[in-house]
DNA sequence: CTCTGTGCAAAGGATTTGCACTACG
DNA sequence: CGTAGTGCAAATCCTTTGCACAGAG
């Protein structure tokens, strides 16, 4: 994501959270502003890691609280592949396609999907606000056959 | 899931096991059985707990061993929700479909998705064997929007 | 000033690992 | 018989909690 990018994202951010009630701190700041810089998809201690580079005094639950508020805030939404730790993906508004091998475990990513009459068609039965969804294949790779 | 059903289901399972050259042993077959029986959806912990039900003796260990095992080859599917332990489904062709609220974690299910001719697509361009899918749909419910 | 947010350390829960033993094929 | 599978306990990894202190509004 590029710089200007990144900063107008940061605003959108900053002004959710302020109109939700929640503080603008230097650590939330920071955090955020990382994660926007780095793209996304990357899990927590690796964004502490991050975050580290540019201030090394923000402590690893800042980090975990953030995350959790932004997921609650829907902006970004954990998920959980294999065992390990969970990874953090940004939701522009955005839907993420991943291809998944039962064998190995990579990941591939695409880019088509026709869920947006599916979402609309949910939105209106569930009477839910949709805001991004997350497609995974599973199968095996061509190493793994 | 109803007993026939489970039979069949048991007997390709076993037949799949043993053709990649892994035992039958006694353990994983009540643990296989368990988990038809019970429909899947599941934590490694809970199935244990119905697996004592019919046998103690089985160990923690054989039943994520097994789990694991029946993932890589592609029968179950382990799926993550926040971070608490695991849930494994039945893979039996299908196909799954959430609706996740950001705010409180409900989930939803529904059923209607037009991802058959996408799942063709992929197999065909990253050569993959596509064993089935999940779609979740990340937004807020009625009560938390 | 007040109350949310922070950071530390310790607790908690789920899963994995090491190793000797068992039993499938 | 040989090797894959098992079971236990301990270890590990990720995440949460409790609590006193700091800083945003």
């Amino acid at each position: 994501m590029d710089e200007q990018t990144v900063n107008a994202r940061l605003d959108d951010i900053q002004s959710a959270l302020q109109q939700k009630g929640h503080r603008l701190t230097r650590s939330r700041q920071k955090i955020v502003e990382t994660l926007l810089n780095c793209g996304g998809h990357i899990t927590a201690d690796g964004l502490l890691e991050l975050v580290h580079e540019i201030d090394p005094t923000v402590g690893r639950m800042t980090v975990y609280r953030t995350l959790e508020l932004l997921s609650e805030l829907g902006l970004i939404r954990p998920i959980y592949q294999g065992t390990g730790a969970a990874h953090y993906i940004l939701l522009d508004g955005g839907h993420h396609h991943h291809l998944i091998c039962s064998g190995c475990d990579a990941v591939f990513e695409f880019e088509e999907c026709g869920l947006q009459e599916v979402g609309q068609l949910l939105a209106e039965r569930f009477n839910f606000a949709v805001e991004g969804h997350l497609v995974e294949f599973y199968g095996r790779c061509p190493n793994c056959q």
